[in-house]
DNA sequence: CTGTTAGCGCTTTCAT
DNA sequence: ATGAAAGCGCTAACAG
């Protein structure tokens, strides 16, 4: 019923071997023979079996690609990204590839399940994008699934996500620099005159959560030392009272709205908002609307991240721009080997800042 | 060295099969000795050999999603719903289903390629989203091949897709009635007074651009009609002058950028622009304000599908909701057969305007 | 409820 | 450059 290689091996009048051969194009074979064969294909209609391929050549030629949401631009830009780099069709020749998009939720189970769903598939490369939990028990689980992963032959590539602590598996990683972003946007927000910024954080326990605000945290230390350094005054900049100036909520629309009404509450002088990233950034601004602010006259507004939709807020987003597509297709070309790994298996991705709009001076 | 399913059966000390059984979980197994398993597969960290499983059983728990642009929000939001139901990690028992997300790029050749190479992999179903090219070679093509697919006995799902034409396969259909949703949403501009409205359609011969501006020309033409009717004038309100007011482009924020800046060329008594979706709304939006213009005061602005950053615009967007989540879950559910097909394989999925502060009265 | 026995369709040495 | 043959690791009848 179902057409298969001998088939194809029979009308062509050769050895499914050469069939075999012709298909993967890894072996000379003599153009004629090929012709041959190719026709015989065509004629057919055939489809290679692709476990049984799998199954004899123990690989597959399947990316899996963790992601927290795929409905978030954030990665979905990445996953794109990798896609068009790991050739599907219209890529390099022979080069068949797909991508298996594998939805988290920020789950460390689903985590680690899909790990192991993709090592059962013999998955040819795995890219693993966004922050890391930063649970330890859950970093040694998965460090030592990548490793067992490493070893039969898939290659790891991390594109977002901070290197792995321990594992001497052998990892690509592409991190981005979010320290610095946060800290430069709130250097920026310094230097216009801001003092009493709130900061809308991501959830806990994540790794670019904590980047983050440790940027944001470092300006402000730094700008308090300075202070402190001129007059003898740390006056609000210093770490005294952060963590009231600080809410933290899942990177979304919602937790943004709600974390800026508390953050009103608690310090209804803030001049300016950090927003965890631009979706917590747009509910922010919508709250701060409700309330009758306006922005940036009353009160300023940051986001991070620099996804399409915040060059068209209004007043457009003061954000940090992350290279994603870049980034998704560099860790593309690391997944099929396309690209060297960096050296030291680690490359640092430089995160912009991008003053629009949505900041300026606080007014008095 | 891997270890396999014997190595489990020979520590548990039971025959393959019954290994096989307890992992499949589709055959009674005494408890006891499913303890032993479980345990022997625990101990041994064994894996199971997806392609080898596949081979035999002859199918898949492979998924395929087909998209045009994964970091579309659009499709994004849908394929992460697919997902969601498909049974990944954390679904029902048993369900292990993965997602293999295939970006088109709207190509017709991808999407041929793509489709075999889901057939390569024996893909238990398939899900194609957005709209349809409407060259007739291809639909030919994509209804032989889905056919050969749906025989194969993958379950064929097509969402927010119109039906196939011929195609005798059995595939389940969910689409949105983009029609209404444009004919409403002009419905609406008229209703406030617009005569002189542009249109930025999306890019031709595909089957959503063509129902969303039909709806869009059924509004303007019943309007037509019911003017002349009153007062023998059809006024600008006809289809004279409709191809002028008309701009085609791809879905992106450039396209509705330019496409804006050339209708207010081609007609600066413009009171309105109806966008073919919220992406070249934003753009639209942009032009406008580039332009001078305020929204909704000097010019009205709507757009479609409601993706999550609309309601964020300011003004806020007017468009057509289209429920993007329920229908990509609905049709995760149909690839895995969790639930019936709607009689006669169709289901039209309604679409609700959503009126917001983008459009206005047009002021005289 | 459990074991035995054949393959599933392809790749890949090893010959020639 | 091509063919022959031996599995890859698992599932699914079929017995018992």
């Amino acid at each position: 019923m179902t057409v298969t290689l001998s088939d194809v091996a029979a009308r062509a009048q050769v050895s499914p071997a050469t069939v075999s051969r012709v298909l993967n194009g890894n072996y000379p074979v003599a153009a004629a023979t090929r012709e041959r064969v190719l026709k015989a294909v065509d004629d057919l209609d055939y489809v290679l079996n692709g476990p049984a391929s799998s199954l004899a050549a123990a690989t597959s030629d399947l990316v899996g690609i963790l992601v927290n949401d795929i409905a978030d631009p954030f990665f979905g830009i990445m996953a794109g990204a990798v896609q068009s780099e790991i050739g599907g069709p219209g890529g390099r020749a022979g080069g068949e590839r797909m991508a298996v998009v594998c939805n988290t939720g920020g789950s460390p189970e689903r985590e680690l399940t899909y790990l192991t769903l993709l090592q059962r598939q013999r998955a040819a490369a795995l890219v693993l994008t966004g922050g890391a939990l930063e649970d330890p028990a859950h970093a040694a689980a998965m460090s030592a699934k990548l490793a067992r992963l490493a070893d039969a032959g898939t290659r790891i590539v991390l594109c977002g996500r901070p290197p792995l602590e321990d594992s001497g598996a052998a990892v690509a990683t592409l991190t981005f620099d979010n320290r610095s972003g946060g800290r430069r946007l709130t250097e920026h927000l310094l230097a216009l005159g801001h003092r009493r910024i709130g900061y809308v954080a991501g959830p806990v326990e994540r790794t670019t959560t904590r980047h983050r605000l440790e940027g944001h945290r470092d300006a402000l230390a730094a700008a308090g030392a300075g202070a402190a350094g001129h007059a003898g005054n740390a006056g609000n900049t210093g770490n005294a009272g952060q963590e009231e100036l600080t809410v933290h909520g899942p990177y979304t629309r919602a937790s943004g709205y709600d974390a800026t009404l508390e953050l009103l509450r608690r310090a209804p002088d803030l001049t300016a908002i950090v927003a965890a990233n631009d979706t917590v950034a747009l509910g922010a601004a919508a709250a701060l609307r409700d309330r009758g602010l306006r922005i940036p006259e009353d009160i300023s507004v940051a986001g991070f991240d620099d996804l399409p939709f915040s060059v068209d807020a209004v007043p457009a987003l003061t954000t940090v721009r992350l290279p994603l597509h870049e980034a998704g297709a560099r860790a593309g070309r690391l997944a099929t080997g396309a690209e060297e790994a960096p050296p030291g298996g680690v490359a640092t991705i430089a995160a912009e800042l991008m003053v629009r709009g949505s900041t300026a001076p606080p007014c008095r």
